[in-house]
DNA sequence: ACCTGAACACCGTTCAAGT
DNA sequence: ACCTGAACACCGTTCAAGT
């Protein structure tokens, strides 16, 4: 693919250049971090550059929320699947160590900068990975949704206050363990 | 108290002054709709004058968050108080009805741009507002830590996703019923 | 087609100077 | 003690011009 060239992008794959190291900026220094200017300096480019590839820097910042979901749900997919009790229990800790993991990307999946409204992409996104999560409900019943959103919103809190450092963890403690006692909890 | 004055502030109680005109303008524009000029030529002041008050923009905020979960503390310490399941069932409904009720504050409460760790006016007000749960857990016995810690994700996560239009209301449903069912069950 | 250079209209923040 | 005016070092974004 990769014909020898010693001007790296000027021309071909600046996009994906441009996506690489606002990811890689991004995890380091959270969205706050992420400038457009720094960003193009970053990859070696001018300033006005990225505008050929991104209408606006909100839109750079969707695109990186979307290959997040993108992550999470390849996530989910690869947990193997057993009977409901236990897959369950996967998928909650599954959830919760990818919002670890992924700290600054995370955030910003659920950044309230991005509006879903309006936003299509990211929208089609984060409903394709929820979609993920539907095996939980034993099917359609009225009482089956609550249980599942229940379980949703207990995983998608965890993470949330995890994250944020307000879940104190005790000293040698294991986040882990305390994650999966939690999930399991009914 | 108040001298009548035809000049508002200039002197006095510029710092409160401020403070209303930003919760006004956070609760309706949001967070990133909050510019410390915008702020200054709201309350007809200089660019420069709410550095007299506040250290930075980061203060203002910090400033507005503590408000926020002093308001949260009150909401909960209103709650009448009964016998453990109805009080855990109202408690939830309190706090996720209060996310609600107040948007954008309670975003802010959670920004990640304001990292709790070296702002320690933050974390204690976040703090006394969460002591306002433990009534929840039956004691401090390592099961009761679990049972608190996972209600408190549930109806954490739940506010959150409600926040981002991630629990889909279905045409003519009752949000706060919903919440109930959610809150209650289990 | 893709990128640069220079400009525009903003920011948050600082600081000397005013009252 | 508290506020203003002007400046500094940035932003995101636009646009004519280059290749």
């Amino acid at each position: 693919m990769s014909t020898s060239s010693n001007a790296p992008y000027h021309h071909g794959n600046l996009r994906q250049a441009l996506l690489e190291a606002a990811l890689t900026i991004l995890q380091r220094d959270g969205e706050a971090g992420l400038g457009l200017r720094d960003l193009a300096r970053a990859v070696g480019v001018s300033a006005a550059a990225p505008y050929r590839h991104f209408d606006s820097r909100a839109a750079l910042l969707e695109a990186l929320a979307v290959t997040g979901f993108q992550r999470f749900t390849a996530a989910m997919e690869a947990i193997p699947l057993t009977n409901p009790p236990d897959l369950m229990a996967a998928m909650g800790k599954t959830y919760v160590l990818f919002a670890l993991d992924n700290a600054n990307l995370f955030r910003l999946m659920f950044s309230p900068q991005l509006k879903k409204d309006g936003r299509p992409g990211l929208r089609m996104a984060a409903d394709a990975a929820f979609d993920t999560l539907r095996h939980i409900s034993g099917g359609d019943t009225k009482t089956g949704r609550i249980v599942a959103l229940a379980a949703w919103a207990k995983v998608h809190g965890l993470a949330v206050l995890l994250l944020d450092g307000q879940i104190a963890i005790r000293a040698g403690e294991d986040t882990e363990a305390l994650i999966a006692e939690i999930v399991e909890h009914l």
